[in-house]
DNA sequence: CATACGACTGGAACCGGTTCCAACCTGCTT
DNA sequence: AAGCAGGTTGGAACCGGTTCCAGTCGTATG
């Protein structure tokens, strides 16, 4: 409405355009008396900057983006907020891109990245195709991933090697020999690795507890309660069923102990069930699981843009935040007599 | 990086930069030959328009507001997905602010509404104060409110009067005489008004029914399951207590569950429980609920928005969607004995 | 054949900031 | 008294688009 201009400040403070916009930017060669003389100009036209002219003069958008699955997963919800919490606290907007589909996926990052739109872009959760990253690198835009290892970027991850060794390490310890993997692999669309290194983990602490894995015990499949529901019960049919299961998200662990209901289980006595994320609903569900830090992985992936941005470094940086167990009340030794068969029993 | 201008493609197209803009918007007063030898200019010099500048130069900011405490309600976030859905296929940018405390609030009513800095806002689940209802109205940037009824602006609700009254019946079409109710209206320093009209819709209700209200029957505390659970643990505490708690949201719903389970009693035989909202959990843990349309909310916000930018109008407009009524299995007939007082047993 | 009119086009002016350069002022040195 | 450094200031040029006005050209009209 009210078109006030620097320039009407100027008319009206008696000085020149320059000297109101050195004000405005606190630079120190302004004398005490001028400055105090802008400074009541302001005040008394309720003077605000334009923010897109001072945009478009400094050639920075002031603007940074998120790119991610934001809805889909509780966990990415937690760890916007870790990036909202810093960025308020900036002098830039956010600007969230919401990705549901893969070819909304690549139209966003075709287009974000078209120069001019953003001075920094974080992507969560979302690997980068091999065009992409050519893209991306020559964008000449900071980015920065956050649940994603990719060698040319830099980017906020958790050790999901030792997260999964964490939690197959968890039931072995109690003394699980037959141990199910569960995980939304196969979702692969948006190329997640987070699920290939947890099975990695568990691979690693299988063979060093001497057990050999075996290939029908794990399963892969979209990220969903109900496709994990009937991952579970097909794991749970087969001969010598496993005794405990880890599933590499708690929305999918959630979908084990629907199955476990479902097929006359009771957890943790006939079996063991750990997740990983520790949302929110976890603890209400007594469900043990892996935290991590997610909040704080949007808070670095920030900071760490922000630090880029400033000077943009030669090799890519690596945050890694740790993961630990919350045992709960899902997992439990294996019952002494052998493991009913599902069968046996049914709701 | 490439600071390829307009001008740039004027020079190579060897037209004014006038008609390059002309065949970038789509103007029909471009002869066929000179567009197609600009487009190919554009093409070859892999040209896009910078948006900062045409933000100026158009005097708007292309860029939607949402502020709202998104983080701490499922609710919230899915709304939020129908906003970014709608907006994602238009020309505009969505910015997003969260609020956790009411410092924040009041920040950012204030510096989002100073003049220039976007060209819309969605305000979800907030109501202003007095002075901010001055403020967003001479600001002259168009407003929509979600989930807020205030009489000066256009919003989005739900009939929650009706809502109430929906959960109300049902627990007395079931047969309960003695209901509770269990709000966050305390949590007053967000000023909202959804629990207030479900409130009402409860007293109608029981009016209808001819059932006295019954003042140690509600409580009304901050929005979180533990603070549900103390409350709930209090109203199930007092002498001839209900027999069926209504809840106005899902989160409290479940910390009366746990209130139920913690003090001994079944659900839903000793005691019948309802939400309110309908978030993803509800349905894994079978809770009885009232459905609103969260995500068209968005959807109907983001329209209704969008249209008021274009014209602004005199009256302010409000959409009312509508709540719908989710049996599962945490509502059940009050059981025929006298309900058990809650010290006989305990976990 | 002169005139009018419509279709198309070039480019200056503008949006509202920032920045840089030239100019001015003061006080101090020689 | 002239010269100079340093502090302070005004304002033009610039960022990269859009828009409007004036001008060119071709054709239809009287």
């Amino acid at each position: 409405m009210s078109a006030t201009t620097i320039r009407d400040v100027a008319r009206y403070a008696g000085v020149g355009v320059g000297t109101v916009s050195r004000v405005l930017n606190d630079s120190p060669d302004v004398s005490v008396t001028t400055r105090s003389k802008v400074l009541s100009a302001i005040e008394a036209l309720d003077y605000t900057p334009n923010p897109i002219a001072r945009r478009l003069s400094l050639g920075k958008t002031l603007t940074i983006a998120v790119i991610a699955p934001f809805f889909t997963r509780p966990s990415v919800v937690e760890r916007l907020r870790g990036i909202e919490h810093v960025i308020a606290e900036s002098e830039y907007d956010l600007i969230v891109f919401n990705v549901e589909t893969s070819s909304r996926r690549d139209a966003y990052f075709h287009s974000v990245l078209r120069r001019e739109r953003v001075d920094g872009v974080i992507i969560i959760s979302l690997l980068p195709r091999d065009n992409d990253v050519d893209r991306l690198k020559q964008a000449g835009t900071s980015v920065v991933f956050v649940d994603v290892s990719h060698p040319q970027f830099s980017q906020v991850i958790v050790d999901d090697v030792e997260g999964g060794r964490q939690a197959t390490r968890h039931l072995i310890s109690l003394g699980h020999r037959k141990i199910g993997f569960l995980s939304d692999y196969e979702d692969s669309s948006f190329y997640f690795t987070a699920n290939r290194d947890r099975f990695t983990g568990y691979c690693q602490e299988l063979e060093a507890a001497n057990i050999a894995l075996r290939p029908e015990f794990s399963a892969h499949g979209v990220h969903s309660r109900s496709s994990a529901y009937e991952m579970a019960k097909r794991l749970l049919g087969v001969d010598d069923r496993p005794t405990a299961i880890f599933a590499t998200s708690d929305t999918l662990a959630i979908g084990v102990l629907e199955a476990a209901q479902q097929v006359g289980l009771d957890v943790p006595k006939d079996l063991s069930v750990i997740g990983y994320d520790d949302i929110e609903i976890a603890e209400y569900l007594r469900l043990t699981t892996i935290r991590q830090s997610l909040f704080e992985s949007g808070v670095e992936g920030v900071k760490l843009l922000l630090e880029e941005m400033e000077s943009m470094p030669g090799a890519p940086a690596q945050i890694l935040l740790p993961t630990e167990l919350v045992r709960r009340d899902t997992t439990a030794p294996p019952s002494a007599r052998s493991a009913p068969r599902i069968f046996w029993k049914s709701r």
